[in-house]
RNA sequence: GCCCCCUUAGCUCAGAAGGAUAGAGCAACGGAUUCCUAAUCCGUGUGCCCCGUGUUCGAAUCACGGAGGGGGCACCA
């Protein structure tokens, strides 16, 4: 709706200007928005505005020329206004709207997915938390957030792997191995002085136990060197595994685990520097080697070998994201905790110094969350063992509640989680509200079904019936899904497809409170039938997107 | 000290790429259920859009300066 009447005017501007009623170096990019203020028409354009600007002349006028042009064949438009400084206001024929309801009809559960992707292949990286511990509460925003992101992104047409980072080398991984080395030791009777720089967590204990009653004492009394990758490895998969299951309860997928292990295979890190170095934008400095991150808006230098000889976690991440390109994407996307925002300047800049666009790289920071129980912070860290795990999280609130509850303020925004509120208000969380008017659709498609009335087709509906203006409305505030998938798209924005949905329950909830579905009159029972059935599949389709359920019943 | 994010109603937050009179939910008060699910609906009101200057036809939105809150400034990952 919107596109075409985007082209009318760009098509009647273009035709002003060329038979001289005004000049201008380029014609303006014509914006056309959802007017607030219903007496303003549904859409509004400033394009008169915009050229009067430049033109130096009086927007009225322009706005009456640019009117007097429009070249509406298809009968879209009932009214097209002037109005204040020189805004056009379009009124669109109540039957194009009601039309469009033929749209969801015909596309069923593909409503709302776009071309606009077509043929752009984008990765979502996410999560990516080290496998030292569960996850916890903290990581479940980044993980809904990059989840979501992906998700509109394959709805409006892109090719998207989601992806996680394992952090499965370094120092954190040889700590992990030695705390439950220790523990094992202590199970077997032993008297461990338990460094407070290793993990302290209940899991690690019982990864002891598991090892013990699995192999017994067979790993006492060998060196350290010998037998701690063992511990290592099976620490680190056991936790993994539960961080896939954990992940999977929360309606996180992967298309893709990569390893950082993998990018030391076959001296790939030491290659890559080399790659940096045959450009000059490494050098040496005593045994350091030091990449110039300088030369690329970076405000200091960045170590990539340290004078152990052994490449920094930074080198590793340059290897890993020549290794995201190399395998074909047009857009990377990384969700971060906010606390990393310092680390972008210098991973842009390795991307450049390898050639490579550095906003094909687009960062999404995600604030952290602090945690609350009754309104006082807890603290929350994974090597000290205290925290609220994401498992606590599901079982507690719940998948839906949780998920929606990330999703209703922006990224950016720092957020509170309060678990006793979050409890608490279960049953106020907005979540149901948006849920609860898909179940009450589907009772009422139930309840025509008992009366032997089933959804009727488009064509057999007869849909000029539905014409009170809370009808209309409903169909408005409906149809302009798609929209709302192509702006979050645009934007990264999850939360956008959040508040829509807020919106169109609360529009149907008032519609449902004032008018009955099924009544006495068949045709309008018909046409009424038709109308929430589309609303029901609109709304399946955008909690489908946001990775929360759609009950038939609560 | 330098850098990034945030600041909108009592609280939690939107404000859709500069537009017309600033919006929701929660909380408060009053009302609605013989009828498709009351986890719902209807009504009642509140704003120095943190402050200042600027840009322009027009600013919550952009620029600059400042204040408050959060985060970051590793040869950790």
């Amino acid at each position: 709706m919107k596109e075409k009447i985007i082209k009318l005017l760009e098509e009647s501007t273009a035709l002003c200007r060329a038979e001289g009623l005004f000049e201008v170096k380029s014609l303006p990019f014509i914006e056309l928005e959802v007017t607030r203020d219903e007496t303003h028409g549904d859409y509004a354009s400033n394009v008169a505005m915009v050229i009067a600007s430049q033109a130096r002349k009086n927007p009225r006028a322009i706005a009456q020329a640019i009117v007097a042009k429009l070249k509406d064949d298809g009968g879209l438009l009932s009214r097209v206004e002037i109005a204040g400084p020189g805004f056009i206001n379009f009124f669109v024929r109540e039957e194009r709207w009601r039309g469009l309801l033929l749209e969801i009809e015909r596309l069923q559960e593909r409503y709302g997915t776009l071309a606009i992707g077509t043929g752009r292949k984008v990765q979502v990286e996410f999560v990516s938390a080290n496998p030292t511990g569960p996850l916890h509460i903290g990581h479940a925003r980044g993980a809904v957030t990059g989840d979501v992101i992906a998700n509109i992104l394959r709805a409006s047409g892109h090719d998207v792997v989601k992806e996680y980072y394992i952090n499965d080398v370094g120092n954190q991984m040889r700590t992990l191995g030695r705390s439950v080395y220790l523990r094992y030791r202590e199970a077997l009777g032993e008297a461990i002085d338990f460094p407070s720089d290793h993990y302290q967590g209940d899991y690690i204990a019982e990864l002891a136990r598991e090892i013990l009653s699995r192999d017994g004492e067979r790993y006492l009394g060998k060196p350290e060197d010998e037998i701690l990758p063992f511990f290592t490895a099976y620490a680190a998969g056991s936790i993994m595994q539960g961080i896939k299951d954990d992940l999977a309860a929360f309606g996180v997928l992967f298309d893709c685990y990569f390893s950082e292990g993998k990018l030391y295979e076959n001296d790939g890190v030491m290659k890559l520097l080399g790659e940096l170095q045959e450009k000059g934008h490494v050098y040496k400095e005593g045994d350091t080697l030091w990449f110039r991150s300088t030369a690329f808006g970076d405000e200091k230098d960045r170590v990539v070998i340290r004078d152990t000889g052994t490449p920094t976690y930074f080198a590793a991440d340059i290897a890993y994201h020549k290794n995201k390109f190399d395998r074909g994407f047009d857009t990377v996307i990384d969700v971060w905790g906010a606390d990393h925002h310092g680390y972008i300047p210098r991973l842009k800049a390795s991307i450049e110094a390898l050639g490579g666009n550095r906003e094909a790289l687009r960062i999404i920071l995600v604030q952290l969350v602090s945690l609350l129980r009754d309104g006082k912070p807890v603290a929350m860290s994974t090597r000290a063992g205290e925290y609220v795990t994401l498992r606590q999280v599901i079982d507690e609130v719940g998948k839906d509640a949780a998920r929606y509850n990330f999703l209703m303020r922006r990224s950016d925004s720092q957020l509170d989680f309060d678990l006793e509120l979050a409890k608490r208000q279960s049953n106020e969380n907005p979540v149901y509200y948006v849920q609860y008017a898909h179940a009450r659709i589907s009772s009422i498609t139930r309840m025509a079904a008992e009366r032997g009335m089933d959804v009727p087709s488009g064509e057999n509906a007869e849909i000029n019936l539905l014409k009170l203006p809370e009808e209309i409305q409903l169909i408005k505030a409906v149809i302009r899904y798609p929209e709302v998938i192509e702006g979050a798209a645009k934007a990264l924005e999850p939360h956008r497809v959040t508040f829509f949905l807020n919106e169109l329950a609360g529009i149907f909830h008032s519609y449902y409170n004032k008018n009955r579905v099924i009544t006495d009159d068949a045709a309008l029972s018909r046409a009424r039938l038709f109308l929430v059935s589309t609303i029901g599949q609109v709304l399946r389709n955008a909690l489908g997107v946001l990775g929360v359920s759609a009950p038939e019943k609560m």
